[in-house]
DNA sequence: TGTACATCAGTGAACGCGCGTTCACTGATGTAC
DNA sequence: TGTACATCAGTGAACGCGCGTTCACTGATGTAC
């Protein structure tokens, strides 16, 4: 136990880093922030992380195996943040997947490079276009959408399968424009950014009698 | 006339290339093709397009001058792709915003890195979140819902401006998801995914009686 | 039509620089006895 | 508990390479007379 713990924080002093790994990952999420993209070299990053520019290499074959890290850190964070968001909804199904939804957009305002990093990262088909679609994030979401199936709060005429695309192609729309930064943003707009695309696609956007002026 | 006819084509023999211009930006697709990422030097494009290396400065100051350019053409193309589509669509309100966002995926299907480069640049706040919405390719969907609107074909208590955020997120997502390799693709795929995204979008995804079985 | 000349697109040698990679090393940590 | 040693993380010098950039150039094209 005290063992453990003189090791894991360990202060970052003397010859040994203590925990270079986790530092250069923080790096790259600095430089990421700092220029806006992903191109940095792998001395630069040793720069940043204040180590000699081959200790890196103690940690990761090269750059893309440091960002296959930081991809897969990203995609735990977006998972953890709408595990949370269900849990907070509720039991509404309508509410439960709008929460989802919620969580996303947030996810890719508050960390856009990642969120470009682990989403527009292209899938070669040999991986199989199933991959993204086998995500935790999809596949929590193709089940909310069940459970609001079999509760009746949506149609049944279309698949949950379908309602999924649907519903992941709007959120994952709105969040890439954010994070690209094609929208304004700000926190009270994200909310009613998320009211509206809830409301359009449950409700869609044919005019109904009775409903507005 | 023979003038013009003769500089145009110009066979590309001898000292002077003739266009190089657009062979730099030939090459530059060939290589974005070939390895699927933007990140070649000017170096290899001066190659790629079979010129001395320092021939390419004659037409482009430097890599991101030679980006810009091909963003604005693929910007271009999508434009024309749109009043084609809504040409072909008639008059129906609704078939005419289906007919947007199909021109919108396919252009994403057709030239997916072109896509990624155009709407995954990232735009800093200060030249203003606006560029973007100031699209052509926005102002045509925004456009089209208006006349939608007005025709009574959409709902009357969302603005224009709402539904087109919408429908934009919409369309936006599944294009990135598909030119990103998240979705399986495939022609008859594309049409599918638009008439089930056009049917979420303007009849909502919410149970209603007298609807499927 | 023919000649002289200016313009301009592409050439090719040269430069200094930062990169990735290699290598032998050093010093700290953890383990065996 | 104390000493000896293996392991392993980070160091620092060295390398060859391709890059962007500069420079004086060459040869083709277009224009003036």
């Amino acid at each position: 136990m005290a063992r453990a713990a003189a090791a894991a924080p360990k202060d970052s002093r003397g010859y040994h880093h203590g925990n270079l790994r986790r530092a250069l990952l923080d790096a790259a999420l600095g430089l990421f922030a700092e220029r806006g993209t992903f191109d940095f070299t792998f001395r630069e990053l040793a720069r940043a992380a204040g180590v000699t520019h081959n200790a890196p290499y103690r940690h990761f074959a090269g750059r893309a195996e440091l960002l296959a890290a930081l991809r897969e850190e990203g995609l735990a964070r977006l998972a953890a943040l709408e595990e949370a968001a269900l849990v907070a909804a509720g039991n509404d199904p309508r509410a439960r997947v709008t929460a989802l939804g919620e969580a996303y957009v947030r996810f890719a305002l508050a960390e856009p490079l990642v969120f470009r990093l682990v989403l527009s990262h292209p899938i070669d088909d040999s991986e199989g276009a199933s991959v993204s679609r086998g995500t935790a994030s999809y596949r929590v979401l193709e089940r909310s959408l069940e459970e609001a199936r079999i509760a009746g709060a949506v149609r049944s005429d279309l698949s949950a399968k379908e309602l999924a695309l649907a519903a992941w192609s709007l959120v994952h729309g709105i969040a890439s424009l954010l994070a690209s930064g094609h929208m304004p943003k700000g926190p009270q707009r994200i909310k009613a950014y998320v009211a509206l695309l809830s409301e359009v696609f449950f409700e869609g956007a044919v005019a109904r009698p009775g409903r507005g002026r």
